[in-house]
DNA sequence: AACGTTTGCGCAAACGTTTTGCCTAATCGT
DNA sequence: ACGATTAGGCAAAACGTTTGCGCAAACGTT
């Protein structure tokens, strides 16, 4: 049978309360008494029921993570660094994943606010912020992780999208390309749209063709990158600029197995997972942007702590950015590796 | 204020006990006084609170899994893997990371079967079996995966670990290697373990010469390798063996930078994510051993629901086998792909 | 000695659900 | 036509904590 308070109160000698209350120091014990407790408590084993306790207080010490893919290696050690600050804090994690669909993100959104989680990290798949913005509970503690909304309702951490790409464009001009092509993720993210448009922004802004074709859009799971890839090839691309991590690996097999050379036959430019064996493979031979992802995961645990620690606070957007390497010039790194 | 089952009640003309009944479906109730309660419910937008009714239920929904490093994209995609056959079952995932930390271990077994889940997946990285069955209360589902232990108590879902590496020895024996060296895990472990004593009985059995040097132990995390790498090659070895893919990874890396030419230089097997993009560039120069990671995570997501149903149901053992993948004959694979 | 203050702790309500009895009215079988 | 069964619903208990209120004893001050 479950052991309860009572049964500590009953063999201490004492009220509930007074256990309760030495067990969270929540007022004055004398230490006599809170022997006897805690001797009461060691004899029958006694461990509090949280679902107990956070009936009670309202609280769950859980906050739940939405991810879009949790094998994507980005995301993966998002979670791990998202943990371990919970875990530090005394909360524990809940993950969902979506795969990058908005019905798993709606339904995932729709459980976990019911009462299981304290507070919401959502890198969110959805493109429609009405929607979005209706399923969540009002005044309900939200934190977005790397992809946003126009709309400032919510809190945010990211990472600077436009920079990287835009002085990847310039790099490559400067170098003489002409023709750049982009892959970037799914369209409706504001990740890809920030990129796609510092590109295009670059790309005017350096006089280079702008041709509609140099632009092909990937959804960032396996092997999505290989018919964007073709596809540029046959537009007779100089450079090739990568929007994400797992579709750069997947450029640079396919490249290798064309009998590419890099940086010869072809620039390419792409995000990287710091971590990734590629990027150390072939970061000497093509420019790498690699984003902050173990202090995107601290800012995020931080700040969803403090959103509910805080509900009413304002709102809070923190823009990370992230570490443009040209290959050519390690010395010269434009952000210090950590 | 929040909305609670006793407004709805109170709205539809009903009792409590009622709105209880038709939420769940646990008694008859009448179509009208259903309809009733639906109108009502979707009048005040209710929602059962997820915390009362575990408390009052004592079931949580949620299961435990206990992971020695998130970030290792083995137990990334079991995660995933995981997670997925859970929700689709109406269960949540928590998880815990302990970066192969006893002690993190038992800090988080202890944690979560204080009332926060209704079972434990656990992947330990104990190796004192009377440490772990400790901590874990008595009676409490527990399914351990890919990691097991002597005391066959916990039901477990594991990955065969002895035939590959046997196999592997074997084949490079009869290609003529003498002098093969290993890279195993965590000594401590049981994979590694089951792997270095089948290493070391098909030594035996080849007639290969038994040198202890030819024998390295890494940790699996980052830059773990490369000490056990260099000296192996010392040890001037025509093959090397290595027993975990992220080790793998750095294995080639390191070899690769080092002028080494696989298969012409020396020979590799390795254990190696299937979707790992390193698996792309070099299955065809090295033997790979790939283990089912997908077939792991829906299982250990089966065996514990099932465990969680019928606590009492006798001990399960499930063996999977890898995909055995020699680099020459890729029409023979040992084991289909999936 | 009388009185205010502090110290230490107990009593019981409350949290929102599920579930156990109990009850009434209606239907059924003979 | 009458007892037996069933359908449908209500009231209240129970789950294990936390916590507001209050009381008695001990202490210090005049």
């Amino acid at each position: 049978m479950k052991v309860t308070i009572s049964d500590v109160a009953k063999l201490a000698g004492v009220s509930t309360a007074t256990v309760s209350h030495t067990i969270n120091n929540t007022r004055y014990v004398s230490s006599e008494t809170k022997e006897k407790v805690y001797s009461a408590i060691a004899e029958l084993g006694y461990t509090p029921d949280a679902s107990a306790r956070s009936f009670r207080t309202g609280k769950k010490k859980t906050v739940g993570f939405i991810v879009p893919d949790i094998s994507n290696k980005f995301f993966a050690t998002m979670i791990e660094c998202v943990e371990n600050y919970l875990s530090m804090h005394g909360y524990h994690l809940i993950i969902a994943n979506t795969k990058e669909d908005m019905d798993r993100e709606e339904t995932n959104v729709r459980l976990l606010t019911a009462g299981l989680v304290d507070g919401l990290l959502i890198a969110s798949t959805m493109d429609d912020f009405a929607r979005f913005d209706q399923m969540i509970p009002a005044g309900f503690p939200v934190v977005l992780v790397d992809r946003t909304f126009e709309t400032k309702k919510y809190s945010s951490i990211c990472v600077s999208n436009f920079q990287p790409i835009y002085r990847s464009v310039c790099r490559l001009a400067g170098k003489g390309d002409q023709r750049i092509g982009i892959i970037g993720g799914l369209p409706r993210l504001s990740t890809t749209q920030e990129r796609i448009s510092a590109y295009q922004q670059a790309v005017a802004d350096c006089g280079l063709p702008e041709d509609p074709a140099l632009i092909r859009y990937g959804d960032s799971m396996e092997n999505s990158a290989q018919a964007c890839l073709e596809e540029l090839l046959e537009q007779k691309c100089d450079a090739i600029i990568v929007c994400q991590g797992l579709m750069a690996s997947e450029t640079m097999i396919y490249l290798h197995k064309m009998g590419y050379d890099l940086a010869r036959d072809i620039d390419l430019v792409s995000f990287m997972d710091y971590d990734s064996n590629l990027y150390q493979l072939y970061s000497n031979q093509m420019d790498s942007i690699v984003q902050p992802v173990v202090e995107l995961g601290e800012a995020a645990g931080e700040q969803i702590l403090h959103r509910i620690e805080k509900p009413d606070a304002p709102i809070f957007e923190k823009v990370l950015t992230s570490a443009y390497r040209p290959y050519n010039a390690p010395q010269s790194w434009a952000h210090s590796d950590r």
